[in-house]
RNA sequence: GGCGCUGUGGCGGAGCGGCUACGCAGCGGAUUGCAAAUCCGCGUACCCCGGUUCGAAUCCGGGCGGCGCCUCCA
């Protein structure tokens, strides 16, 4: 068994051998906390969390550092603008970030560094780069040399001489080169600072993930991810600071497609987002609350993760109804929180048909983490499932259950938290209501019981009579 | 203009040299007080033109279209 990886710096499949047997290191650029988290902020984490989660069962021990990025232009206009201090800010909107992970079910990450808590390790790694002229002071802070890092535009495939030939970068001649990037900014009279030997300031944005991951990762680690829109300038200045600066950095790259919007992708700038109601749809809480946490992943993890992911009401809907008729054929199953390493899962004795799809969810997986096609064989499990004697599909049913959850499905309590969102009054309306319904339809009294089965229906909540009697959902 | 990605059935979305992907929707049927849920059955798709090959959605060349980055962004 091995697993391939698709490396967006050498643009080939690579098979993952980490630094350390064993234990792989991952670093992924987490957001700016300024603003509601967008969908886009939550995606990125998703994606990782099935990497790390696919990992974790096939015995690797990861350490998963997502930071945050607390310092900011951005969040110092909005304190300006709102009259809050920026810690109040970056308090509330990383608290958000994090609970809308838990709701999403991102559970390997194992640090989120804070930018502000790093700031004395960030002032020595710039410090390195000035002594060894890779930095020099300009007019408002310390700027990174790019000329003096051999390999920069690597990454992303861009040549220092075609970016100059751009006429987008503004002109300043107080820069060695006009791609040069701030690794310091000097403050301004009123704004947040730090001391240094420079004068008191804020760290540029791309200095964080060097410094950050060098503390928390080493010199050296596996995997670096990120949205593909980070490539450049990004993670390409990241590059170049510590590779200038002797570090080895990350072995391999990884980037996630874009979330877009009918075709296209949803940029900060768009003008649209200037409307409120447009802005909205995009906001991970509203598209929780609308579709559900479990809903959302499972769009996520239906592509591949380096390909686009196109945001649409029918997409979302869709990939709700295909998820619940999943855990409604696993059932009580997912109550259970046994979780499983697939040693095990691999080790136990199936028919063969069914071990076939168990393999090709492996070896979907182990190969770039193809979560499309390794939830393809979920359903396929299903299919079996149902048509299956007793014994088999119960082996199908904790199959399904025990990969799934290999990359986040089928989380323990997922479905009480989807469909009780925590109000206990709707829960015991709910419960009085269906009483009352048992009631009629006890007498024959159908026509009451219809009447109450479709105004629930006419606020999105399925009321499904079985065996032991009815139950409710609300739909996605 | 430069770099990269991409074009698959009504929709979403894998595959990337030969075998039903899969899901949603739709249609027919079973079951059901009616529904829901569930079950059974049904679609033979790969932008265009050349080429390679016994065989191409899959490889190569050309064309046309879409998207991303080159400014803020996950």
């Amino acid at each position: 068994m091995s697993i391939r990886i698709y490396n967006t710096l050498t643009r080939r499949l690579e098979e993952l051998e980490p630094l350390v047997p064993g234990e792989v290191s991952l670093y992924v650029c987490g957001p700016t906390v300024y603003a509601d988290a967008h969908i886009g902020h939550t995606m990125g984490p998703v994606l990782f969390d099935a990497v790390a989660r696919w990992l974790t069962a096939r015995g690797y021990r990861v350490r998963f550092v997502n930071n945050i990025t607390d310092i900011d232009d951005k969040i110092i206009d909005r304190a300006r603008a709102s009259g809050e201090s920026w810690q109040a800010i970056t308090q509330r909107y990383t608290a958000q970030y994090l609970d809308l992970l838990a709701t999403l079910g991102v559970e390997t990450i194992t640090a989120h560094p804070q930018c502000s808590n790093h700031i004395d390790h960030m002032i020595p790694f710039i410090g390195e780069l000035v002594e060894h002229d890779i930095a020099y002071r300009a007019e408002d802070g310390i700027y990174f040399d790019v000329s003096r890092h051999q390999g920069y535009g690597k990454l992303s495939g861009r040549h220092l001489d075609e970016l100059q030939a751009g006429a987008r970068i503004e002109r300043r001649s107080d820069l060695r080169n006009p791609q040069d990037f701030c690794l310091w900014k000097l403050a301004k009279p009123g704004e947040p600072s730090w001391p240094s030997p420079w004068g008191d300031g804020r760290p540029g944005w791309h200095i964080e993930c060097s410094v950050m991951s060098e503390q928390l990762l080493g010199r050296a680690f596996d995997i670096h991810g990120g949205g593909d829109d980070l490539k450049f300038p990004h993670h390409e200045n990241e590059i170049a600071q510590s590779e200038a600066n002797g570090r080895p950095f990350a072995r391999i790259w990884m980037h996630t497609g874009l979330i877009q919007y009918q075709g296209a992708k949803i940029s900060k700038s768009d003008p649209r987002m200037q409307d409120a109601a447009f802005a909205a749809q995009f906001m991970a809480k509203n598209a929780i609350a609308s579709y559900g946490g479990a809903t959302l992943r499972f769009l996520f993890l239906q592509g591949h993760y380096r390909r686009p992911v196109d945001f649409a009401p029918d997409s979302l809907r869709a990939a709700g109804t295909a998820y619940r008729r999943l855990q409604r054929l696993i059932g009580d199953l997912a109550d259970d929180d046994e979780r499983l390493g697939l040693d095990a899962i691999l080790a136990r004795p199936l028919a063969p048909e069914l071990a076939e799809h168990r393999a090709a969810f492996c070896a979907a997986m182990d190969e770039d983490f193809n979560t499309g096609q390794a939830i393809a064989r979920l359903f396929s499990l299903a299919a079996l499932a149902r048509k299956s004697d007793d014994q088999q599909a119960e082996q199908a049913r904790h199959l399904i259950r025990d990969l799934g959850r290999c990359i986040g499905l089928f989380r323990p309590g997922e479905q009480q938290q989807e469909q009780h969102p925590d109000d206990h009054l709707a829960a015991s309306l709910m419960d009085l209501i269906l009483d009352l319904r048992a009631q009629a339809r006890q007498a024959k009294d159908y026509a009451t019981a219809d009447t109450i089965r479709d105004r629930l229906k006419a606020l999105d909540i399925t009321v499904t009579d079985g065996p032991k009697g009815a139950s409710w959902s609300r739909d996605g």
